[in-house]
DNA sequence: TGTTATAAGTGGGTAGTCCAGTTAAAAGGA
DNA sequence: TCCTTTTAACTGGACTACCCACTTATAACA
């Protein structure tokens, strides 16, 4: 029997997933009136107390406001930014802050791996890398899906051996999920970004700090270009 | 009537606040069981859904494992760090990590603010560092206990118009916070932490990226030397 | 028309119940 | 005595029904 059967969804978070899903797509804005708890226990066909416990957490992350007697609000952008800008769908800037923030630490980071990088880290990079490289067309698209891409610059920043630098690029990475960022880029472009991972690494096994941040610089602006210059709504 | 009265606290974030607080002062360790609903709800005296409400967010934070009729556990340090890391009070290389990470990025965030800051940027600067400057010992006291100081870094992250950052600025702030740092700074250093923000304001509003830059280090390198140099248990 | 009662609605919180899965203790067999 | 099996207690998940204080919109009144 296994020790860990934990993934049993709970019906709070289904609520959760959905009302985020609403904001996502905009079926809520900043500033809207929710639907009451004893009509929302209708829509969704739970309990009163599974309603209460999904707004909890929302609650708790800032991205819904109660007010006793008077109905719940979705928050504002400026309430408690990060949570809810990667709900709602790409805002001016957004993207640019999202890259500009990346280019500076990714950097930072790059060097302090090159710097501070165990073989561990080299072969779990590597083993990143090569999953992504070396992989038939259906398991590709899978990955792709899953985003597994991303996972490199995680392992990147786990490698500097700096728990706080590896929590902010999980945020920004999560953050660019949340995105759906890679809906602007094709298939073509994505294969390339991947391979670009394949120098870096190259560079952070050699200790070349200063190859892997013109790298990693090179690499975030390839990912610039392909998102800002495009029209998103010529592609995929 | 105020249109926002919605400052009641709820009893599940009181009970959240108090496990979190069993957490930090180490009642509670990684991987410990928790008490039963049951016997919580009369431990707190509450009932039983309240409990429930607090565990789902705890849960939701990754820093609670439900088990559907095994118990709830503690989660561990590598579940979710930040969550975790940020309750548990300072291990090995926690702070050093948080200051080297917060040296990276506020370096980029003081050269970004000299580039973007607007009056309104600089005037809400200004006004941050002359609570703290022109004040009797009383209120300095106050502000000291409510972490005052590090509004102005988050400002300055404000500064750049780079939502991002500001974001990275406000988990590292509330990191701090969390960590209580300064109960290894004493009164004296504290002033002379805050009197630094007076210069590097002066710096970012002559757009004096340079010393800007240099101030900040300064600043940040200050800090290091007063938490990481001294004996813990002399202070205070 | 403008104010004031009034009723409906809302989130906050409590109590009690049922269920399926876990866990530990008691019973049984070797 | 030791190991297996059965049983009973416990645990979290979920539901229902109720009461409260506060807000809000409606209706009655001046």
């Amino acid at each position: 029997m296994g020790l860990y059967p934990v993934k049993n969804t709970r019906l709070y978070e289904v609520v959760v997933n959905r009302i985020e899903d609403m904001i996502k797509t905009e079926k809520l804005k900043p500033g809207d009136k929710l639907p009451s708890e004893r009509d929302m226990m209708e829509l969704y066909n739970v309990s009163r107390s599974v309603i209460r416990e999904a707004f909890r957490v929302l609650e708790s992350k800032g991205v819904v406001k109660s007010r006793p007697g008077g109905g719940r609000y979705l928050a504002t952008t400026t309430d408690h930014p990060m949570e809810m800008v990667s709900l709602y769908n790409i805002e001016y800037g957004t993207i640019s802050d999202f890259i500009e923030a990346r280019e500076l630490i990714e950097a930072d980071v790059a060097r302090l791996a090159c710097i501070r990088a165990e073989r561990k880290d080299i072969n779990r990079l590597k083993s990143i890398v090569n999953d992504l490289i070396y992989r038939d067309n259906l398991k590709l698209k899978e990955y792709r899906e899953k985003d597994k891409d991303l996972e490199f610059h995680i392992a990147l920043a786990e490698a500097t051996h700096n728990f706080m630098l590896k929590e902010i690029m999980t945020i920004q990475i999560q953050f660019a999920k949340n995105l759906n960022i890679k809906n602007y880029i094709n298939e073509k472009e994505w294969l390339g970004l991947c391979e670009d991972h394949m120098d870096i690494l190259r560079a952070v096994e050699d200790k070349n700090i200063d190859k892997a941040q013109a790298l990693i610089k090179k690499h975030i602006e390839s990912l610039k270009s392909i998102i800002l210059s495009e029209d998103i709504s010529s592609r995929n």
